[in-house]
DNA sequence: TCGCATGTCAACCATTTGGTTAAAACAAAA
DNA sequence: TTTTGTTTTAACCAAATGGTTGACATGCGA
């Protein structure tokens, strides 16, 4: 499984990357608040007083770490779609790629989904500053098809803002989730990899039913 | 909008009523690690030593907290289906309530979502002793609804459980990342409350057409 | 070899945090 | 009024937390 767009910013040695590593797996699971600097400095296996030789403060760590990783994620809408004939393969390329990016970068998700928990301040400074630097957010791309698909007559007229809302929604929040539906979904216990894999499968079928003209 | 089941547990004071509803806030926002006691206290407006005297310890106030939540969560499933003649109807009627709930109780919602991030030992310990005690965890019965629908022929033969998974997801998860609709979505800056409504419709048509037979 | 920049670490510091305590209000029964 | 039990508070404490420091290592060009 390689990376589309490496896991850490490129000028990073490797101390800095075992570093970043581990606070975003931390700030991932705990919150910006919750996570300790000890647990990070024990996970990237050295001493604390070097995460705030690289980065200064908790506050720039989590900043850094939460910055790198929006990009990547906002990013990954793009990377995940392909060029495809039509709407319908476009659909089922995008649910394929974007799952696996999230498959492959649980925790970059997770940290979005802890901002949002927790009011999304740095959230929305940045998506702000990416609004005003690009003119429009990555997610437009997809809006871009959907409208294009309802245009030329192959999906129903639907809204295509919250259709594109609909996807990610139906790809992300059982990875969010996963701890809950490894416990209630008898298939996701026994084996997560393939249950996603059927999942795909689920989502493509439901969506392009609910988006197909009758 | 009633509440359908009490927002506390029924036996509280006012005073543990004002710690509850502010730990649950504190706790869906921070986290279990990241929330603070003392904002606790100063949020229910009493000085930080009546949380022991009260709940004993940070954990057994999270405890409560969740335990409650949880049930209140589940519970929803249920309150939110009525009896309706056709699929269509009941699908509507689901939506319709659950989204609501989620509405009025985003708090309980974050702290579920809050527990999976964290990894979700409370709450796998918690379903657990669910399912021991009552056989079977109340998405069940929506569950049952599409195994019905399917088998009468009103839809098409899809996962039931995927299925539900999917309703699930799209009903919650721009509850979950409400902060990042909000900047993106031009009609959810506007109005929340209106966006909320025109989502149900959304959801409604974009599963139901994904469902129905052709 | 020396000097200098970059990394690394144990020990340390000030503040915050969860938690305790002992005394004071308060209320209702005796 | 006295007594008895509950509720509330300010002051306090030990541990944890983010952050600093000064010494020590390491590599490398002069």
């Amino acid at each position: 499984m390689p990376d589309a767009g490496s896991q850490h910013p490129d000028a990073y040695s490797d101390t800095e990357r075992q570093i970043f590593d581990a606070a975003l797996q931390e700030f991932a699971r705990k919150g910006r608040d919750g996570a300790r600097m000890q647990a990070i400095a024990d996970a990237a296996d050295i001493n604390k007083a070097m995460l705030h030789y690289y980065f200064r403060s908790k506050e720039r760590l989590y900043d850094e770490v939460f910055a790198f990783s929006m990009r990547r994620f906002m990013a990954a809408f793009g990377e995940s779609l392909g060029a495809a004939p039509t709407f319908r393969e476009t659909l089922r390329v995008f649910i394929d790629g974007y799952v696996d990016f999230i498959r492959d970068n649980r925790a970059v998700m997770q940290l979005m989904v802890s901002e949002n928990l927790a009011g999304g301040s740095a959230l929305g400074r940045h998506l702000r500053r990416m609004q005003e630097a690009e003119h429009a957010l990555p997610p437009r791309v997809l809006v871009e098809r959907i409208e294009a698909a309802v245009d030329a007559g192959e999906i129903r007229p639907v809204d295509p803002h919250h259709t594109v809302l609909s996807v990610i929604s139906t790809c992300l929040f059982f990875f969010v989730t996963e701890p809950t539906v490894r416990v209630i979904h008898p298939a996701a216990r026994a084996d997560w990899s393939e249950f996603v894999d059927a999942r795909k499968e689920h989502l493509f079928d439901l969506i392009y039913h609910g988006l197909a003209r009758p």
